[in-house]
DNA sequence: TGTACATCAGTGAACGCGCGTTCACTGATGTAC
DNA sequence: TGTACATCAGTGAACGCGCGTTCACTGATGTAC
């Protein structure tokens, strides 16, 4: 027995995959149209007002959507920060696995950052502070555990998610040899960026 | 006395101009439609294919374009890059500039490089690649006078130009007190890395 | 220089298409008693 | 439990619109002699 809420939650959430199926390195969201996803959502178009009010709607539900399961990888990557130093390595090696195992949730955030609607910028801009206020603590505290309290960690937070989101950007379209070698790159890039900010006096 | 070759490159420009002109935060080039062009060019739609075989066509003649505003822009900075040490400073100065001056350039080059048109991608990755070359020799340069002949210098290179179109995004959003702290902190990330680089042994 | 012809940039009418949205409807599920 | 009514997710027909592209044309510019 299906209840009247169960079957409407359904279509919701095929609504929600149809969308996010179609993405790709070729579509981006506002590209789509609403005819193509309820097309591949197997409904009418008309039933699509059932469930948004209009295409920029179910964008946003899928920016919050995937700012969920980044959140929750922050969380996941935090708890397998055990040692001291293993920071950087096991946030870039969390982040990878994020945008291999939710590439499109990924490509919806990277496209749509520098997108046309202002709205999804914004949406996206906050989903991304969470991100950049992590690891601002996180350097702040290494600051401190090296008596060097005037480090802008903000700043070197920012940098780094910029490098991480370029690498995911590069890992969407490498293979996997070539991915492995971005995971490294990427590493060693915060690295030099992490001792270069301990080290310069300003 | 116009010559027939005359007005047909000044009709190509109008063409040009009026997709340039268009471009802002809430319209990207393939979101441009063929007669949206041509009512701004003050032409029928049907004279388009006059100058160009579709819109793809013309949206790769504007990052060429782009692209070599981007050249004259590095060899400029060559120029002003005198004295050891001021590589950084002037390099961040200059691009700031070119964004200033050409925003639409930079907007185009910014959102079609992670666009979903293989084509363009691919044209603005090859333009970038000058950029990249041109940084990598003067770091390879610099790592030398330091004694550091293993610094990756294309990894470095990559990371700041990473770093320096992130703050263009910005940039172009920004006001006027806005994109001073915007330069000012961006030149210290690329201090950073360029530290933690010569630092870092590896 | 003058004439006859060729070239070709720009045009207006027309086409078929997919789009977003409206509307009145259907019929299964839910609720009141 | 049974009956009468309410709710509401999903529908099919229809609309007007802007789109890219074709086609045969026009008339100014260019060329050959």
């Amino acid at each position: 027995m299906t209840t009247r809420l169960e079957q409407k939650n359904k279509t919701r959430r095929a609504i929600l995959d149809a969308a996010l199926k179609q993405l790709s390195d070729e579509r981006s969201f506002t590209s789509l149209s609403l005819r193509e996803v309820t097309r591949e959502a197997g409904i009418a178009p008309t039933s699509f007002y059932r469930h948004f009010d209009n295409m920029n709607d179910l964008g946003l539900a899928l920016v919050e959507e995937a700012g969920l399961s980044l959140r929750q990888l922050l969380r996941r990557a935090r708890e397998r920060i055990t040692e001291q130093g293993t920071a950087i390595d096991t946030s870039v090696d969390t982040f990878a696995e994020y945008v291999q195992n939710y590439p499109n949730h990924f490509r919806l955030l990277l496209k749509e950052k520098t997108g046309s609607v202002a709205e999804f910028r914004a949406a996206i801009h906050v989903e991304l502070l969470h991100f950049t206020a992590e690891l601002k603590d996180y350097i702040d505290q290494r600051a401190f555990e090296h008596s060097r309290p005037n480090v802008d960690a903000l700043l070197i937070a920012d940098a780094m998610i910029t490098l991480v989101f370029a690498m995911g950007t590069k890992f969407l379209e490498a293979n996997k040899i070539l991915r492995l070698s971005l995971i490294k790159d990427t590493k060693l890039q915060l690295k030099m960026l992490m001792a270069g900010a301990m080290n310069l006096v300003n």
